[in-house]
DNA sequence: CTCCAATCTGGAGTGCGCTCCAGGTCAAGG
DNA sequence: CCTTGACCTGGAGCGCACTCCAGATTGGAG
């Protein structure tokens, strides 16, 4: 069983220490192991919760929702369905996300279009 | 000249007053006009700005960064230049966001699949 | 054994982007 | 006129997600 020290699992993560030791104290990774002297050590398993951290955090999940994720799926099996149902949730909400972003990320392109075609020539408009 | 009342700019822009004041406070919205009264006048001119920042901050930039793009633009004709590489930088940002955003949502459809494909049987995975 | 980098704890502090509040002013309808 | 609701100002407060700090271990390299 691998065990990884509290660098290594910030660096494969990509959470910093501080967010890990955060993560653990507000009961969002919970049974982090020690080491007899103390010190965390992370199983493969801590890091597969890392990740998908890291994926739900990305699409912009709040930290409560994750806790509230987290805490269904250390309650046991009878929490399947409503774990996917968060997650269906969650998932409409990034579709809209990124739908969202698309949009203005045009609006953003365009803008820089009318910058692009205006080279010289006074343009009878400014560039708000 | 059409102008609106705070409360109306509020609903067309989808800022909400205390928003609007707050950019006015910062110098983001600079000039906004004024009745006798003391009242704002918010303008055809100052409603584009606010499409503007909406455009903006939905992908994410900081306001510090939208202060300098308005400032720059208000500081006249020899600025287009560094607007345009500004806003061209930005896109660049927003399109590996995306990237990202693209790829997160990726793994989560994988997860709900995973959720989805489970109905009963018990799986040998614990479902973080 | 010694050293030093990594780690530990509890708690305070930070940065961002608003959001709310108190206490007053303005203006349109009745 | 009077009421009422929109609006004004300056400044305090908030929610989120970390991030930093001090002071005390820990444990592998030499």
């Amino acid at each position: 069983m691998t065990g990884y020290a509290p660098a290594e699992a910030a660096r494969r993560s990509g959470f910093s220490l501080d967010t890990l030791r955060y993560y653990e104290k507000i009961g969002l990774l919970a049974d982090v192991g020690r080491t007899s002297g103390g010190r965390r050590v992370f199983t493969d398993d801590d890091l597969s919760w890392l990740l998908l951290f890291r994926c739900l955090r990305d699409t912009g999940m709040p930290i409560a929702q994750m806790c509230r994720y987290a805490s269904l799926a250390r309650a046991g099996e009878h929490t399947v369905d409503e774990r996917r149902e968060l997650l269906q949730l969650h998932a409409a909400q990034v579709e809209e996300q990124m739908r969202l972003l698309q949009r203005q990320y045009d609006h953003l392109r365009e803008k820089i279009r009318f910058y692009e075609r205006l080279p010289g020539a006074p343009a009878p408009d400014e560039g708000r």
